[in-house]
DNA sequence: CTTCCACAGGAACCAGCGGACC
DNA sequence: GGTCCGCTGGTTCCTGTGGAAG
């Protein structure tokens, strides 16, 4: 996202040494070695080896919080043994779908049959049909089938429900293939949610990935900053920091590598021999900063007057209610000739920037002053000010209304 | 103890769009 | 070219509710 191709120009010229490969710290790349989790691969490992017997592994049900290797174990499962079933002359293959991309029936299901060779079109096709030709193709080939479905709570609700309990009794459907179900996620209620004939058959096998320690995420820093950084170039205690700071949230693998990736395009845009811990504190506020205004940036049309209008309401320690907000909002609308939408509506938008992290609501009751929600800013309010007004032009409004 | 505010948030439904099918 | 989809971003109507004021 960051990546600049002048940058990397400038930086050549000006001789900066920091980074060897920088892709070797970007999230989705998947080592050759996954420290500190023998165990869970070993246990995957063991329950799909099913496969190369020939008879259908058991379902299994990840569980762990962001960044603890979940979808790297699993892929890395996966390819060995997809690169095994071949050696061996098994019939295997497997589909990965990461469901907060295709969050919906029918995109998972199209990315299914897209694995199996089929060509499905973006809409269009009711999802029954997108299932029966899934059912069609495995049919008329023996092999094994695995579905992995990544971050799986992302599936909407009752659809999404409806969807499992489909893939789960798949196999009464089918003749030639047997096909067998991962499920990843990191919220834990989502499985207890489950309808329970869906929870058990999808959990015959359960995992559980704990978060790692600062120690044991500085083993992952190191092992890849060997191979993403000129040596020497780390100064004493980056690693150590990052690990300290990821571990804090949660011991998140991802952050960790996200610090490190960073603080070094920090170091390096400035033509720094070293990258030192203050490049990792800026790193983090940068970090921050880019995915507010990301997240700002991509948000439809009202729910950026929305916020907006928290914007203009909260100040370091005054906070807001939907009431003033609906008002203020009403006015901003006006101001720019736009219709506005119903409280209801603003509602739920309020809910929607809260489970983005840009504002922060909580239902309160106030007694006979009833109840509401109050909200704060709880973004950085340069970044989100800055968003808002790159592509929408309430600028004036803001800065002349505005209480800072 | 009751009242009653100021909303919360569920349910059902809708328009309009882009896109594939036949 | 009509028909059928799913998705997004709404709408209408609604019942529910914590706790200060009376």
């Amino acid at each position: 996202m960051r990546h600049d191709v002048l940058e990397d120009i400038f930086s050549r010229v000006t001789g900066a040494r920091i980074f060897k490969n920088r892709d070797i710290l970007r999230p989705d790349y998947v080592p050759d070695t996954l420290p500190h989790r023998d165990d869970q691969i070993r246990a995957l490992g063991s329950i799909l080896a099913q496969a190369l017997k020939g008879t259908k592994p058991n379902n299994v049900f990840i569980y762990g919080l962001t960044g603890t290797g979940k979808t790297a174990v699993t892929k890395y499962v996966l390819k060995r043994l997809a690169e095994k079933a071949s050696e061996l002359g098994v019939p295997f293959t497997y589909a990965y779908v990461n469901c907060r991309q295709s969050d919906t029936a029918y995109r998972v299901l199209a990315d299914i049959a897209e694995s199996l060779g089929l060509r499905i079109p973006f809409t269009g096709l009711s999802t029954a049909e997108v299932y029966r030709r899934i059912v069609r193709a495995l049919n008329s080939r023996r092999i094994l089938f695995t579905i992995v479905l990544d971050e799986i709570d992302f599936l909407e609700k009752g659809k999404g429900e409806n969807l499992l309990y489909k893939l789960t009794r798949i196999n009464e459907e089918l003749t030639a293939t047997q096909v067998s179900l991962i499920g990843i996620t990191n919220d834990v209620k989502f499985v207890e949610n489950l309808e329970p004939r869906v929870k058990s058959s999808l959990g015959e096998e359960e995992l559980v990935f704990p978060p790692y320690n600062a120690l044991q995420l500085e083993d992952i820093l190191m092992e890849r900053a060997r191979e993403a950084f000129y040596p020497g170039v780390l100064e004493e205690g980056v690693i150590s920091y990052c690990a300290a700071l990821a571990a804090k949230e949660h011991g998140d693998a991802r952050r960790a590598l996200d610090l490190l990736r960073v603080a070094g395009e920090i170091a390096e845009r400035e033509g720094a021999e070293k990258v030192t811990i203050n490049h990792v504190q800026r790193a983090r506020i940068e970090i921050e900063r880019d995915r507010v205004e990301e997240v700002v940036k991509t948000l439809p049309l009202h729910a950026k007057m929305v916020l907006a209008a928290v914007y203009i309401l909260t100040a370091p320690n005054r906070n807001a209610t939907t009431g003033e907000i609906y008002s203020t909002y009403k006015t901003l609308c006006r101001a720019a000739g736009l219709e506005e939408v119903t409280q209801r509506r603003v509602s739920d938008i309020l809910n929607e920037l809260d489970m983005l992290g840009i504002i922060n609501a909580r239902v309160v009751s106030r007694g006979r002053y009833g109840k509401t929600k109050i909200v704060k800013l709880s973004a950085d309010p340069d970044a989100v000010v800055r968003a808002l007004k790159e592509d929408f032009r309430v600028g004036p409004a803001l800065s002349s209304t505005s209480n800072r």
